[in-house]
DNA sequence: CTGAAAGCGCTTACAG
DNA sequence: CTGAAAGCGCTTACAG
C-alpha cells in the first residue's frame, strides 16, 4: 500500500510529494525529470513512475522564479490580417508546444517603435526564446535583445551577419525571378505596385528594379509605392490607376497577393484583358490566388517551413546546443498560372 | 543623495528595494502598488515615487507563484485561418494589455478533443482568466473549467443558462433574416450551401430552415451540407454541382463569405448570371467580400466589439466585480449588396 | 552520482 | 492602516 500523497493548497502534487513517494530528495527528482546530468537510471525510472502515479506536473512559475526564465517563447510578427503569418504561427506552435513551451503572440502593426515596446514588455515575463520578423529592429530593440540574452531566430529574410540566427528566403532573388518570367513573357513595361513599404516589400522592389534596369527598361514612371496597409480594394484601385495613367503597362508585378487580387477583379469591372493587354503577378500565394479569374500568377513562399524550421533553431539554441548552420535559405517557387 | 538600490541579479529592483527606498515594509509596497485594500495617501504616494525611481516592475513568476494565479489569460478559438477570429482576437489583446494581461492564443481546430487538451494544459499556468469559443464544450471541457474555479466569457453566441457568461449575437437570427431578404427578393429555391459544420454553422442552418419551413419552401435537397474546412475552392466547387444538380435553385446562402466569394468566381467562370439566375449571400463580411463582383451580400457580424466586450467582462470577473448583463447580445447587420 | 541549504520575489493569512 | 512571519514550488550553486 502506498502513502497518501501530501497534495499542496490548489490539490496539485509537487515535486516533495514525488521525491517522498520515490525515497529521493527533491533535487532529485528535479534532475531526474528535466534529464540533466547524470542521474542513476534506477533512480529515474523510479522518479518518473512515481511523477506518473501522482499525475506530477511542474508549476511553471515556480520554476520560472527559480531559474529566471520562464517557458515562454515570444513570437513578434507585424500583422495577423496577413494569412502569410498566421500559416508562420501555426507552423511554430506546432514545434514548440510538443517541446513544453508556450507561444506568446506580439503584433507589430509594422510598427518598430510598437515592437521595441512590445519586446520590452515580454521581456518581463523572461521568455525562453524570442522569434522576431525580419532583421530591421530599431536600435532600442537591438540593445534589448544583446541586453537580454535571450535566444533569438529572424524569419523572412536571411543574412550572412555573424551571430545573427535566421531562417527565410531572398526576397530580392524571388522578386529578380518572378520580373525576369515576366519579361521571358514578352512584356517590356513591367509596373511594381507595392503597399505598406515595409522591409521584405522593399526588398522586392530591388529585385525588380535590379533585373528591369540590367534589361535597360528601367523608368521610375514604372513605380508604384503607396505606405498604405495592403489589401484588396487598394490593389484594385493602383491597378485601375496604373491601367488609367500608363495605358503602355504592360504587366504589374504586385509586392502581395491580396493587391493582385484585387487588381483581377477590377481588371474584371473594368473589362481590362489580363493577360492580353496587361500580365498580372502576385507575391505570397495566399488562399485564393488559384481561384481567380484567371489564376494568378505568384512566387510560392515557404512560411510554414520556415516557421518549423526556426522553432527548431530556436529550440537547439535554448537547450545550449550549438546550432550547424546559423542562416536558413529555404527558398522559393515561382508559380506560374494563367495571368502572365 | 539617494541610497545606491540593491540590485537582484538580474539586474531588476525588486520590492524590497522600493521598500527600503521609500521606509516602508515590503508589503506595504505590494498594497500600494496594486491599489489593494485601504493604504495611507501619503505612503501609496511615497511608494509610487520611489518605484517609479528605481525603474521597479513587477515579477510575474513570484506573483503567480505566491498568488497562485498568472497574468495571462487564454484565448480559445477553431482556427486563425478564419479572418473572423484575427479579428476577435485583436480586439481582446487591445482590452487586456493596457490590463496588464498577456494572451496565450490556442488553436482547437474546431475539435472538441483537441480543445479540451488545450484547455488542460493551459490550466496548468494558472490562467486569470478565459475566453472560449461558442457554448458547445465537451463534458471533460465543461468539468475542467468548473473545477478551475477560472472565470470565463464565452463568445460568438448568446445563451440565457444561469451562470455562463457570453458575448456574442444570435446566428440564428441573422441566417434567418438573410433568409428572409432572399425571399423577399422574390427567391423561392433557396439553398443552404455550409462548409465546417460547427456548432454556429449548424444554428445558421436552423435559422435558414425555420423561415423556408415557415414559408412552405423547405425542401431537403436544397441542403448542401459538407464537413470539409471552408474555402473558396470549396465554394466554388459546391456552386457548380448546385447550379449543375438543382437548375430550379434561384438563390445560394453561404454560411460563411469565403465559400460565397469562391461560388462568385465560380459563377464568372460558369458564365452564370448573378444575380439575375441566381442570388448569391454569405455571412461575415470578410475581407474582399466588397470588392467581388458582383459585390456580395452578407451579414456583417461584429467580432471586434466581441472581442472588446468579452475582453471588458472577463476583466470585470478577473477583478471580482459584479457583471450586470452575463448575456451581451451585439446583434448583426445584414449587408445587402448586388449578389441577391 | 546525490543531497542539505539557501534563495528566486512576491502575496497570504494572521496580528495588532 | 501597517508589519513580521511564513510560504508558494521550484532550481542554483556548493559540498561530498
Amino acid at each position: 500500500m502506498t502513502t497518501a500523497p501530501r497534495r499542496r493548497a490548489t490539490g496539485r502534487a509537487t515535486l516533495t510529494d514525488v521525491a517522498q513517494a520515490a525515497g529521493v530528495s527533491p533535487i532529485t527528482v528535479s534532475r531526474a525529470l528535466r534529464g540533466e546530468r547524470a542521474v542513476d537510471p534506477e533512480l529515474v525510472s523510479r522518479v518518473q513512475a512515481a511523477a506518473q502515479r501522482l499525475g506530477y506536473v511542474p508549476d511553471p512559475a515556480a520554476r520560472a522564479l527559480a531559474s529566471q526564465r520562464s517557458s515562454h517563447v515570444a513570437v513578434l510578427i507585424p500583422a495577423l490580417s496577413n494569412a502569410l503569418f498566421v500559416d508562420l504561427l501555426e507552423a511554430v506552435q506546432r514545434e514548440l508546444r510538443p517541446a513544453g513551451y508556450q507561444t506568446l503572440i506580439g503584433v507589430t502593426h509594422y510598427d518598430r517603435q510598437e515592437e521595441e515596446q512590445l519586446l520590452r514588455e515580454h521581456l518581463l515575463h523572461r521568455p525562453a526564446g524570442l522569434i522576431v520578423t525580419g532583421l530591421d529592429q530599431a536600435e532600442g530593440t537591438r540593445a534589448l535583445m544583446a541586453r537580454s540574452g535571450v535566444p533569438c531566430v529572424h524569419v523572412m529574410e536571411t543574412s550572412a551577419e555573424p551571430g545573427v540566427f535566421c531562417v527565410g528566403f531572398s526576397q530580392f532573388d524571388a522578386a529578380a525571378a518572378m520580373t525576369r518570367h515576366l519579361l521571358a513573357r514578352g512584356r517590356r513595361r513591367v509596373a511594381f505596385a507595392a503597399a505598406q513599404l515595409d522591409p521584405r516589400t522593399l526588398q522586392r522592389l530591388a529585385g525588380w528594379r535590379q533585373v528591369m534596369q540590367a534589361a535597360g527598361l528601367h523608368d521610375a514612371t514604372l513605380e508604384w509605392l503607396n505606405p498604405a496597409p495592403s489589401s484588396l480594394a487598394l490593389g484594385g484601385q493602383m491597378f485601375e490607376q496604373i491601367v488609367g495613367q500608363r495605358p503602355a503597362v504592360d504587366a504589374v508585378f504586385f509586392c502581395n497577393d491580396d493587391l493582385a487580387q484585387g487588381a483581377l477583379l477590377a481588371a474584371a469591372r473594368l473589362k481590362v484583358a489580363v493577360p492580353r493587354r496587361v500580365a498580372v503577378a502576385g507575391f505570397n500565394d495566399l488562399t485564393g490566388s488559384d481561384q481567380m479569374l484567371p489564376p494568378l500568377t505568384t512566387v510560392r513562399t515557404p512560411r510554414s517551413a520556415i516557421g518549423s524550421a526556426a522553432a527548431r533553431m530556436l529550440l537547439a539554441r535554448m537547450r545550449g546546443a550549438a546550432v550547424a548552420q546559423p542562416n536558413v535559405d529555404l527558398g522559393f517557387e515561382l508559380l506560374v498560372r494563367d495571368s502572365t
